[in-house]
DNA sequence: GCGGATATGATTGACGTACCTCATTTTGCC
DNA sequence: GGCAAAATGAGGTACGTCAATCATATCCGC
């Protein structure tokens, strides 16, 4: 015998399938008793509503927003085609995916498209910003309204969101300082690190986990003060070249933010292209080819096609009340070699 | 307006709904000019079948075989695990999959698992073993029965196979060589290899790969014959002992293949456990927990959850006559410090 | 034990596709 | 032009679920 299905429920509660249908849908109009008694049945028999049948039933289509920030970045660009990669294959699995790209660092802005969200009906969001109590409540107020909510790359950790996806920047830190580290190989020198901004949480994790590392594993490092680049390119250029200019022993180079063109510049125009160990983050076309040409040493990488992909299963396994399956949803710290390029 | 359906073709083509079915489910008594009419209404209209209503009308369930040696190794048991994970979610989306544990290297035993497998009207096999002529045909004569059929961590490349799961293994070996060679960071010294035995196809592999970048890019470290450990623990301890013990100058180790206990025995019972640099493969209970307390530094690690899934995957895809999103199926290979563990 | 509210049953028609039967039309061939 | 064979049409039932209607049964307070 296959798997049961409502009609083996009904029989087995001992009631009509109109009962059954409104005790598995929620619906008013049953007796405590009575919902007992079908609820029973259902673990009994190990019965399991069979989605794509309930989904044809009901026509259902599942509508998600992907809010990604209006700047542009290499990266932002990587996961922009990367959603746009799932929404294609998705579609067959009865999901909209749409993007929305928005201003978030502008409040006024965040929320008029988070207003624009709920009067739309949508089914989940997955929202890539800064943490901000203004947001944090907008997300619980989502929640109220069985919107499923994950937070993408930058996590909102005091929101009710249902999942993050993406990695744990101190770990990152952490693995670039050791690569750099390792890499040295027992020589004296000094670090570099460049961010876009101490501002963003996730380059102030990354700074902690590499001064930690650093501190515990090289004390023949000396990790210099943070450059911001504020994701600029010709801003990343200027900063780095006037440190290259006035640190002789430097060995190596983190880059924890964007601004990846303006280094390689910098470090190109002084011959410094495979002189120093440098460490940045996030694959793209520029990185790929930085890391082909030996100018940059390691790339630490998250994954912009699984982050969309995961984003989306997870949304879509919120909305169906679904187990997601966690190792294949955790967000691995990629490091990525000239040798090992995908 | 919705999505065409099978009725709106109807139309479109001026046939029947009959006709419609016919050519879509490649039924025979339409005539070419017929089949052509509707083949054309199909792609200007877009249409695509619902998968869910045709499976669901047809209650059709995928049945899927994963073939794997009968050897015991702890990433054997990884990928069993991560098999058994993937078919509890896939239950869902109507997969059944069934682990078959056979003795790859008997060519008797091997071909009786197909027999089965053909026998049973299984839609798709995924299999690991070491590339045959035999297999090679008996492959081939799976394709034309229409069964799936992808190779799993040991490609198949001149068979009929679909597609490949796995990592490659030469850039696996670069990886590797380039990782050891700049952890030495200049020094002099020799580097013993450890692999299960050269006649496996990945371990010649990954020496090559680790070969060619030594010799072209670390002309301080000689790298020394190949130890063979044979899949056992005792054997490679005590070869590798017997290494150490004969080579005064050694700073590092690459175990390309299992046998890893038996390493970490030999590196720790002469009080080297943090001295040498070692480079592993896969990441198990043992190879996390050597990274962890430092006695291996580096996991090159393919994903033994991505690649059941994967795997799983592209059968499916293939049954259904879908695309797979490349990237998303491509195996990457990890490299895994102590400070990215998963 | 009556009346009104509340629960439950019985039934039906979708959803998009598969697959079957039987009738009818068209085709190819002599 | 006639005939068999092939092609096509028309229609129905099924898959498992949702959602609605309407009739009937059971409950509760008085």
């Amino acid at each position: 015998m296959g798997k049961p299905t409502v009609h083996d429920i009904a029989r087995e509660a001992g009631v009509s399938l109109a009962t059954v249908d409104r005790v598995l849908n929620d619906r008013a109009g049953v007796r405590e008793k009575t919902v007992a008694r079908v609820r029973d049945a259902v673990s009994r028999l190990g019965y399991v509503r069979d989605l794509s049948a309930a989904n044809l039933a009901r026509q259902r289509r599942y509508r998600f927003v992907f809010l990604l920030p209006d700047t542009t970045s290499q990266f932002l660009h990587a996961l922009h085609d990367a959603v746009l990669e799932a929404t294609a294959a998705l579609q067959l699995d009865r999901c909209d995916i749409e993007v929305m790209h928005v201003s978030v660092g502008d409040p006024v802005a965040l929320m008029a498209a988070f207003d624009r969200i709920e009067a739309a009906g949508i089914d989940g969001v997955a929202v890539m910003a800064s943490e901000t109590p203004v947001l944090r409540d907008r997300i619980g107020r989502l929640k109220t309204q069985d919107v499923a909510v994950v937070a993408l790359i930058t996590d909102q950790p005091n929101s009710e969101r249902d999942h993050f996806v993406g990695i744990d920047n101190v770990a990152a830190g952490r693995t670039a300082a050791v690569l750099t580290g390792r890499f040295a190989g027992g020589r004296e020198g000094k670090i570099g690190i460049v961010v876009n901004s101490m501002m963003a949480r996730d380059m102030v994790e990354r700074r902690i986990g590499f001064d930690r590392v650093m501190g515990e594993g090289f004390p023949n490092l000396t990790v210099l003060p943070t450059m911001e680049g504020r994701d600029d390119h010709a801003m990343t250029e200027r900063v780095v070249g006037q440190f290259l200019d006035s640190n002789s022993d430097v060995i190596g180079i983190y880059c924890a933010g964007a601004g990846m063109r303006g280094l390689t510049k910098a470090l190109e125009d002084r011959g410094l292209g495979d002189k120093l160990i440098v460490v940045a983050h996030d694959l793209t076309q520029h990185s790929r080819a930085a890391l082909e040409s030996g100018v940059i040493d390691v790339v630490i990488n998250q994954n912009a096609g699984h982050i969309a992909r995961s984003a989306a299963r997870v949304l879509k396994a919120q909305c169906d009340g679904v187990d997601v399956i966690a190792s294949q949803e955790k967000i691995r710290i990629e490091i990525v070699l000239r040798e090992n390029l995908p």
